[in-house]
DNA sequence: ACGGACCGTGTAACCGGTTACATGTCCTAG
DNA sequence: CTAGGACATGTAACCGGTTACACGGTCCGT
């Protein structure tokens, strides 16, 4: 059985396909009598459109593309999930991309979605502007999520990390912290440069209280060694503020199996408030990425659809203190 | 500037377009100086081919749907991310679809991928075999992933979970508990119903085991609760198979709280592996989601390339032994 | 020298929609 | 009575690719 086409359905209803398409569109200069019989013939052949040819027709796709370099954990799914929300109550699909390094190199991801999307959510946080610049479509939309893109003429929507870090910093100093630690991001990504910058901008203001910065890569691993490296070494410190959840719980536990207590002998505070933070009770910065994917959807299809978006936003976050940083000693 | 198109690079090179189509698409009867001649036009222009016309005309959109009840969680994530390795690998791009109850009834939404989509794959666990014809479209392949899909002839996958608990099973009578409790999941649920099903098939097979099963509805506070009714009517066991991990939690907590010591007291055990069980090191049965995603999307691939692929499997489980299963006493 | 196989290329039909424009009908105003 | 407008509908071009088929030129064997 051949899928129907909308000349199936004209020939079934007597009518021509324009009669058809405009039924179909609900355009209103059409008879009751055409409207009832094409009616009938949809549904009699279970009639479904074509999307790809109404695509090519129409320049207009319906669906948005979202280019992102990882695919995985909470923070990915709930960013999707934000942006469902958004796609769905405004008709539009959803055309999943990651970013791995590994594409095939000269031939742009992203170019891969012409034709295919209206618009893109690009989030490439990793690239600097020159390596963005290279991959950036001409094509069609874009707005950037998280991610360097002053020279570009695309909006772009970026975390306010810089208050965030700085409440956690005023948190800590507050609560009595004198000799902190940053376990900081991988190099060359812009949200961790942010943090880094911001948390030491403000300690500095602070005669009495020492700063130190290690290494990290954003992985729970990375962040339990750095906390081992720094035990062994012999340094001393009361409280540590990691660029991320997954390198605090990782210090956590590490601080821990040495034996130390948190947050009595040390603080902990992370960046994100990934659901298990709040099991372990984590002090961290709140990010509500549903809400952040939802706004970014909606800048895009804003964009899309003619009405202007501003062009560059900063996404709100918000400290939540638990157990893992307490009163003072 | 309009995007540039096939003709535009015809007239530069000065072929036809038929020539630029071959070039494009690896055709090998092109001379050199022909395939120079497009491929120069090309990049001069940065012409990428219109995903819309090429669909349209070789029927085929290497694109394939996901649709899924929630888009939330680990485990959605985990399951793009095994899907993502794949399509990548093949050349597909994903399009999101969730089957949230709200959609426009009688227009399934899974008819909307007509067109955009050479086949989808669609985890329905809520709906029952009536609902689910009603949803599944004709005109593309469908693989069905843990959803009861019995009457129809797309393939399904399902998760191992006789074996996952039979394992459970053989490991707590291995290390000598006697007395066991399962807390089963939501009546009608057919993972659950397996999971308890095989669990206690197992058991029976030895006679100085004893078990007995409550009822739960996965939430970890269905566990706790199980857990604390048994304490209060002074049941006594030495371990407990709960049928996910979110209960095993629950329960563990309770456990706890009442002063019994796992795993000298009592042990515990769940299923799925969900991130929180490693931490806890709940001893646990785990699902590789991604390898789930990877495995249904394979198949799925295989059927739209012709292989021909099995129309129902099973997905593999793994028994992992952590801490709250110890040694006998 | 000639017929045919083979090769590179171009022309145009086709995929399945949308829509500008033409057509025909009926109604009404002058 | 008729010109012209409003309306419903049909015809065919178009969106941007792919590809069957036609065509002309080489090279070969006989």
């Amino acid at each position: 059985m051949a899928e129907a086409t909308i000349r199936d359905v004209a020939r079934r209803a007597q009518v021509s396909v324009a009669s058809v398409s405009r039924v179909l569109n609900g355009f209103e200069r059409v008879s009751d009598a055409t409207r009832e019989r094409v009616i009938e013939a949809v549904t009699a052949l279970s009639y479904v459109p074509h999307a790809a040819a109404r695509s090519l027709s129409m320049a207009r796709t319906h669906s948005i593309g979202i280019v992102l370099p990882d695919l995985h954990g909470e923070f990915f799914s709930e960013l999707v999930r934000g942006m469902d929300r958004v796609a769905n109550d405004r008709g539009y699909l959803l055309l999943l991309s990651s970013l791995h390094p590994g594409n095939r190199i000269g031939f742009s991801p992203l170019s891969a979605l012409r034709g295919r999307v209206d618009g893109a959510i690009v989030m490439a946080p990793h690239l600097n502007e020159q390596e963005l610049s290279d991959i950036l479509p001409k094509g069609f939309e874009v707005v950037l999520l998280n991610t360097r893109g002053g020279a570009h003429d695309c909006p772009v929507i970026t975390l306010d990390n810089a208050s965030g870090a700085e409440a956690v910093a005023r948190h800590l100093v507050a609560i009595g912290r004198k000799r902190l630690v940053h376990i900081a991001g991988p190099a060359g990504n812009a949200d961790a440069q942010e943090r880094a910058d911001a948390f030491c901008r403000v300690l500095h203001g602070y005669s009495d209280v020492l700063v130190e910065t290690v290494q990290g890569d954003f992985s729970e691993d990375s962040g339990g060694a750095a906390i081992a490296a720094l035990l062994q070494a012999g340094r001393e410190f009361d409280a540590v503020f990691a660029a991320n959840d997954n390198m605090a719980i990782g210090a956590l536990q590490t601080l821990r199996e040495a034996g130390l207590k948190v947050p009595e002998d040390v603080g902990v505070a992370g960046f994100d408030d990934v659901p298990m933070a709040r099991h372990l009770g984590l002090t961290t910065v709140q990010v509500r990425i549903a809400q952040l994917g939802e706004h970014g959807l909606t800048a895009l299809l804003d964009r899309i659809e003619g009405r202007g978006a501003p062009s560059h936003m900063l996404h709100p976050v918000e400290l939540v203190v638990r157990a893992t940083t307490g009163e003072p000693r």
